[in-house]
RNA sequence: CGGGGCGUAGCGCAGCCUGGUGAGCGCGCCUGGUUCGGGACCAGGAGGUCGGAGGUUCGAAUCCUCUCGCCCCGACCA
């Protein structure tokens, strides 16, 4: 705990890692590219879902359960999806001590083994739409890691929708991107830009496929979660098809859409700061600590004081009263902003004398002198004041650093000084999207919806474009 | 898979080059006391087959060979 976090300013990449490590959120498994996520950490993904989940129940979503193990002809039905996901999966060869007649995959993702079931449960139109979802752990065997941002396993949820129409199909995809949207911006407080991925970005096997992307505090971009419209893909694969109103025989249409722990290191990326995490109000499991402070002659009546106060927040707010004996106050300001606390409620002599607390905010660490008599209403809007700074510096910070670009060589300066979100005209040319990643690193993150149509010039090869895409180097 | 770094107490490290004195330091942990408005202090204490195997040597944490593992940076990806 005495061990500093590096600064930001120093070492990001660090940073990111001690405020992880330290923070207790999660620590390195003994399997290479694996992580155990703490209780800290665990704790925000549990929130997390509890937010998402009850989006996706009112959305008109179920939740269920696939196996983990997917037999190897499945993961080999649909062309582009094998390619796509064949290099990076873990196969199981051996079980009960004997070699496997077929070999199972580990999941990197349901669809196939999710549409096997489909084909039995679809008959006819009556049957459609199915609206699952699931919680679930996921394994890609991924090259280079980094705690919650990519890990071997990691924890998602993973919406499979089966419709009738590639209108219905396409309208939930949207949907759910909206959902993730509100879920970013309204709960993670963490601004992000909606649009659509880009044909080599996109998932494979699917038609097309949108995204929300963020940018970190180091001005790299961070795709925080993708929906996918499937098309009749999956459906063709594994032979699933409905009989509609007349009696025709179709394809299903599908969608599938997943967000994963990498939420976690999006939250830690996009708040935090040299202290540690900082964790939005909303989303926060405590959103306020009570730190007592005492002398040896008070220390009654400030525990007493103290214990009064968390009684009267507690049917409120989710609060912890830190009265432990071994530390001292400093020493718990510093632990509980380690881990993102997003209040803290200091109370000492001075406090009891007067009936009054200091309230501190994580975010600026302002110190505030609160009366008892209107706690509980001015806590509730610093809650509500600290969730919208935290989103407006997100925000702002993000405007700071994103730029127009129409000129290829100020493009390439710009991206070899710094990382940055550029907005530029593209011809919608996969061959021009290669170059510059060649050229740049850059990627196009998505292709955004909310933008002005505006006849410009493709930035590689000056080519007519109808508007604006948004490149960066990417997580 | 390429490049770099590293395995010595729970964590972070020194010691290794130049083999030999009782394996050491900081943090944490335990006990007692004093402290407590921004990471307290004093005293005492517990804790290690030096990643593993082989070799050289009278003697190896230290030299040699092999091996296992991890982290960071790059090519692929949520």
């Amino acid at each position: 705990m005495a061990e500093r976090i590096t600064p930001r300013s120093e070492d990001y990449s660090r940073w990111y890692t001690d405020v992880v490590i330290q923070g207790k959120l999660a620590d390195y498994a003994p399997v290479k590219g694996c992580m155990v996520i703490r209780p800290n950490g665990y704790a925000i993904w549990e929130q997390m879902q509890k937010v998402l989940d009850r989006m996706f129940k009112e959305t008109g979503h179920v939740n269920a359960y696939f196996p983990l193990f997917i037999p190897e002809s499945f993961m080999k039905k649909e062309a582009e999806h094998v390619e796509g996901f064949a290099p990076e999966c873990a196969v199981v060869t051996h079980g009960g001590g004997e070699k496997l007649e077929e070999p199972l995959y580990v999941r990197p993702t349901s669809e196939t083994i999710i549409w096997s079931m489909y084909k039995k449960w679809i008959m006819s139109y009556r049957d459609l739409p199915i609206l699952i979802n699931q919680w679930a752990n996921v394994v890609r065997w991924e090259m280079r890691t980094r705690l919650f941002l990519r890990t071997t396993e990691f924890l998602w949820q993973e919406g499979h929708t089966a419709h009738a129409t590639f209108e219905e199909a396409e309208e939930e995809t949207r949907r759910i991107l909206e959902i993730y949207r509100t879920f970013a911006e309204e709960y993670m407080a963490m601004p992000v830009i909606v649009g659509r991925k880009s044909e080599a970005e996109k998932f494979a096997g699917a038609v097309h496929t949108y995204s929300i992307e963020a940018m970190m505090q180091d001005g790299k971009a961070l795709q925080a979660g993708t929906s996918h419209n499937l098309g009749q893909n999956f459906a063709k694969a594994f032979d699933v098809k409905f009989q509609d109103r007349q009696g025709n025989l179709n394809y299903v249409y599908a969608t599938s859409w997943g967000v994963s722990t990498r939420l976690i290191g999006a939250l830690i990326m996009t708040h935090g700061d040299d202290n540690g995490v900082i964790i939005p109000p909303r989303l926060a499991h405590i959103q306020m600590v009570i730190v007592p402070i005492w002398k040896e002659s008070n220390r009654q009546e400030v525990l007493d004081f103290s214990e009064q106060v968390f009684q009267k927040l507690k049917p409120h707010f989710s609060v912890k009263l830190d009265d432990r004996e071994q530390y001292k106050p400093g020493y718990k300001y510093a632990e509980w902003e380690l881990m993102g606390v997003p209040l803290r409620i200091e109370i000492g002599p001075r406090d009891v004398a007067s009936n009054q607390v200091t309230l501190v905010r994580r975010d600026n660490r302002e110190k505030t002198p609160v009366s008892l008599d209107v706690l509980i209403e001015r806590i509730q809007e610093m809650l509500e004041t600290i969730q919208q700074a935290l989103f407006q510096r997100a925000l702002e910070f993000r405007k700071a650093n994103t730029f127009r670009i129409d000129d290829y060589e100020e493009f390439k300066k710009v991206f070899e000084e710094k990382n940055i979100f550029a907005e530029s005209h593209w011809c919608g040319s996969a061959d021009c999207e290669e170059k510059i990643k060649e050229d740049t690193k850059a990627t196009i993150r998505n292709i955004p919806f909310e933008q002005e149509t505006e006849e410009g010039k493709c930035i590689y090869c000056g080519k007519p474009s109808q508007g604006r895409v948004v490149f960066a180097k990417a997580y």
